[in-house]
DNA sequence: CTCATTATTGGAAATGGTTCCCATTATCAA
DNA sequence: TTGATAATGGGAACCATTTCCAATAATGAG
């Protein structure tokens, strides 16, 4: 009845390992607050929240804890126009693949997963034809739509 | 035989007075720069081009005028994930909808049309739903797909 | 055309997210 | 346990973009 990691650390000290990353309280850390996290956090939404549980923490650690992760494949970065990055752990336990629905009134940020079969279906015809034309090799796509969320909407048509 | 539109200025005048701004040699430069460019150029890169023409133009000038057109929905804005934000004339004369193919290795990157028809159409009914289920007034998207082109596959490969 | 109104301008300074630097510390294989 | 060295944190540097404001120029009324 016991769980099967027990004995070994979180799923991630494989994959750290195995790059050649050192375990660290820092790295843990933060990485539990990306499993933990639901929404679409900045490097210092993560700073903050890393240092209530391990106060050692400092900013730069997080923003090349973060690129690290990055080009593990482990999290996403984005760019939603609110003039920092946004960071979210790339389909995992929790999460699975979606796009993102921006309002540019609001910033609010949507993850949906609607029609993301059939978006997907596409995009990987789309990828396979462009990897032959342009001998490219895709490793990643980016879909968002922008527009305005209801509420913004509603206050620029009332004025 | 005369053009048709002889005696009345170029064709972004009426948008600028329609939408209550004024004309200027400044804007009318960067006009003329947008039109002109082939590739996706920065503020800076424009400023120095204008001002090769146009030396009296301040670099702010340039962003202001950029947030305008971006507004106005006469230009795209870009984040290629160089640090600076790229700029290309929307939908118009030469250039038709496209998508965006972005070397991570080189910062290369390639427009592309093909599949543009699928990948619209598909698009147009997404759009429709997540409207529907949202309420969102989606007014603009992004595609981008990432990777490596063939110069960085190969200089990585070969390591 | 002349003039008054006011949008626009350029330059300098400020902003703020991210990166760099480096002396100190912590990890981990041997 | 210990040595090699990866990782750290904090402050300073970086740099694209914004802000500020006095000077200027575009526009419409007369
Ligand atoms: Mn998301
Ligand atoms: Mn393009
Ligand atoms: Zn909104
Ligand atoms: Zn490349």
């Amino acid at each position: 009845m016991r769980g099967r990691n027990e004995g070994m650390g979180p799923w991630w000290h494989g994959r750290f390992r195995g790059c050649g990353y050192r375990i660290t309280a820092g790295r843990d850390a933060i990485l539990d607050v990306l499993t933990r996290a639901n929404k679409h956090l900045s490097a210092e939404d993560i700073y903050l929240k890393v240092h209530s549980i391990y106060p050692a923490i400092g900013l730069t650690s997080v923003y090349r804890t973060l690129e690290i992760l990055a080009d593990m494949g482990l999290v996403l970065k984005f760019d939603f126009g609110d003039g920092r990055a946004r960071y979210e752990l790339a389909e995992g336990s929790k999460s699975s693949h979606h796009h993102h629905l921006v309002c540019t009134g609001c910033n609010r940020v949507i993850d949906y997963t609607d029609f993301i079969d059939e978006e997907v279906e596409l995009l990987k015809r789309t990828e396979k034809g462009l990897s032959d034309k342009y001998n490219f090799r895709i490793t990643n796509h980016l879909i968002q739509f922008y527009g305005l969320c209801d509420k913004c909407a509603k206050k620029k048509g009332g004025e």
